[in-house]
DNA sequence: CTTTTTGCAAACATTTTGCAACTGG
DNA sequence: CCAGTTGCAAAATGTTTGCAAAAAG
């Protein structure tokens, strides 16, 4: 199974520094809560995370959600994050590879929503006999495939 | 490769009569529309078509946006199509095929748009592996290829 | 002290829902 | 007729934007 660990929260703030972005505190959190998450998470998730981590008394929330949403936008355009989507009607972000690299794809839950991903999908042969068959050159391809996780299977 | 016209206006019909459905204009006009589809339509999209067949004159809207919505998701729950989602921010529809039956995946062109499909994925023996590997039990997957297609190639 | 960033409210886009009017069988 | 369907308005998401107040450097 894949390690999504690709990127430090050091080096992500560092890219930033270097576009000329200020370091902030929302943004100091949200980058260590995104370069260590195991999966693409939902503007939502990082939202109540990163809160959940920063409050100080009960119903504190030190950062907006619309800065959450400005702070993953802000990776995207950095070619920091990627923005994917799992049918579920709303955005995920995860840490970008290299187009042409080694990629990942992803294991949904259908009941809770987790994500896990893997990486080798021994795609090669198929992708070769569908450009002879189909006359498209292929660039690169998402797959994601959609079930239930153990835990959800065990209620 | 495949065929998109899997099913036809009059099947459609028939399955929703057989549901205990009214056969009313809207549901025809769309099921025409949607049985002739060449690949995945969003609602604006059928709405738009469904729209410019059947108005008398210009700016008429015969059929409400909501009732394409709701076609659409009476369609989803009969089985009859399927939501499919191209990381656009909203979700398009296809003519349904069985779950464990022959399913098919597309191709998309990143230059004109164009999507083709293929049914024959041999992705049985990964997915037996990933099932093993991460304690999830895949029900069903999602692939699409991403690239130029010979038209856009040859310009 | 200057520029960027944040928070709040409000706007937007997509999809759903409540309810009265309408229509198919 | 009468149950099922439509249209309209309004609500429910998820996401973006305008602008004044706050914070980084």
């Amino acid at each position: 199974m894949g390690c999504a660990h690709a990127i430090g929260a050091d080096q992500i703030l560092a890219e930033l520094k270097d576009a000329g972005c200020r370091i902030t505190q929302p943004r100091q959190a949200l980058a260590a809560l995104f370069a260590e998450a195991p999966a693409p998470m939902s503007v939502p998730e990082l939202h109540g995370e990163v809160n959940a981590r920063l409050a100080r008394f009960p119903g504190d929330e030190p950062v907006n959600l619309v800065t959450v949403y400005r702070f993953v936008n802000l990776l995207v355009e950095r070619g920091i994050a990627r923005k994917v989507e799992f049918g579920q009607g709303y955005f995920r972000y995860e840490a970008a590879e290299s187009q042409d690299g080694p990629h990942h794809h992803h294991i949904v839950c259908d009941a809770c929503g987790k994500v896990t991903d893997f990486d080798d999908c021994g795609m090669d042969a198929l992708i070769e006999r569908l450009e002879a068959e189909s006359g498209f050159r292929i660039a690169r391809h998402q797959l994601e495939l959609y079930g239930s996780c153990p835990d959800c299977r065990a209620s």
